[in-house]
DNA sequence: CATAAATCAATCATAATCATTCATAAATTA
DNA sequence: TAATTTATGAATGATTATGATTGATTTATG
């Protein structure tokens, strides 16, 4: 069997299943262990799926991240309603920082040409130009997956500028730990950007209450939330920070 | 059986199977391997399909379109040929820069996967990502129109680099004027990198030699320059510097 | 907490596959 | 026809993929 066939079939039973032991693998395939290891090393280097013990974890929701193609259709209403809700709160020729992520995409149509963007997603970048907005991009290493861009590089090139808003995404929110993200690189990014901004937002389906990821890089009361639904979380943290609910 | 007809053949076999054994298509053609390898290796260039260890997998409807509309660009055949020339340079797994632009662009299905690359072009990051290549991106301010990096912050982010082998692109060639291009700032990105690489090299299709543009960037004799074919201003720096000539 | 079981990364030798080169044959052009 | 280009197959040494083995690490369990 081929390699490459072995990676087509590994990662669509993954895409049903969610979870997969290795075992599992090595009887759909006939190869030996050593091959499948070395197959998920390879798959997780390339951002298809994240390896766990015992087996792999496809790179979607929660736990994990999902790849940006995947993103841009789950809640994609939602995410339409909380981008156009979240637009509105930039005043005149400001400049801003954009984060990387589908939902931050959804924000480009509805901003004014006349104010200035940063940004760390070089996938923005067709849309901006298109709108004629003028654009700066943050340096560094080019995440594979979701090609966002992180490392140290892009921290300290994120540091020369100061923000009069950021409109940054995240993965989990919960009254405990706070905003998280997966990936340590880019929570490191989040942290500078929040640092560097007069005014915090952060953009967050309603799926991300009440779910925890990996690394923390905020507090909610540190940001204004933007969501899309009321949840259980949400409700408890009203006390704490301002939340806006844009209805889809 | 001709040439043609076997790519015909190779092509209909993988519309069915998704991917295709080197073996299998020997078996169906009464083929050397030699030459089903060359096949294979001419059908990718075209985009009609991926190679992969031990045969070849099907290739995306994106990524075909993309060659198409890649192909309708001036001179594309002598772009395509000075492309694969330049990729050929790059010994091991080095670290190279690329430069913003369509030449350059079509050094990437050429490239090795092992290699790192910097570019402070964000257009060749969706064919970097798909051939798995490391990748650092320039941060600075993005240029409307041709989409490259560029300015005193791009200089600047690019000094922490050092490359083995820069290859770069070029408006105009004289004898009297050097390396021209029309934009000061993009200049200025590509006078650091040539600084900052052991190797370096000049990208240029020959409509580039006799014309000069506003901002000078470097000297022919501080390159090699790779063309595609020989015009008088060619002939003249021959006794200066190296010129390599790649024959569509 | 301690032990056993499972899972893991690292290494090795082997086999498969690969790019490159060369000489020859076919096709094309002068 | 002769010269030139192109296509081909065989041979080569290099690269990559593979499965088995090792001992280390992690997880499960009593």
């Amino acid at each position: 069997m081929l390699t490459a066939e072995r990676h087509q079939l590994i990662l669509s039973l993954l895409a049903d299943k969610q979870t997969i032991r290795l075992q599992e693998i090595i009887d759909h395939t006939n190869a030996s262990e050593s091959t499948i290891r070395r197959d998920l090393d390879t798959l997780e280097k390339k951002g298809k799926l994240n390896r766990v013990h015992g087996g792999a974890s496809a790179a979607t929701l929660t736990k994990e991240e999902a790849t940006m193609s995947e993103k841009s259709e789950k809640f994609h209403a939602e995410k339409e309603a909380i981008a156009s809700f979240a637009a509105r709160f930039i005043k005149g020729k400001e400049t801003i920082f954009l984060d990387a992520g589908s939902t931050t995409n959804l924000m480009i149509p509805h901003l004014d040409p006349s104010i200035t963007v940063v940004t760390n997603g070089p996938e923005h970048l067709p849309m901006l130009a298109e709108r004629g907005i003028t654009t700066y991009l943050i340096g560094g290493f080019v995440k594979p997956g979701t090609r966002a861009v992180i490392g140290a590089n892009a921290v300290e090139n994120l540091r020369q500028y100061r923000f009069d808003r950021c409109f940054v995404g995240v993965n989990g929110i919960t009254e405990e730990d706070g905003l998280t993200t997966p990936d340590p690189e880019e929570a490191a990014i989040k942290k500078n950007v929040l640092a560097q901004s007069l005014s915090r937002y952060i953009l967050a389906d309603h799926s991300k209450f009440g779910t925890r990821t990996f690394t923390k890089f905020g507090d909610p009361e540190d940001a204004i939330l933007i969501t899309d639904a009321s949840t259980p979380t949400a409700e408890k943290l009203k006390s704490k920070t301002e939340i806006e609910v844009a209805h889809p």
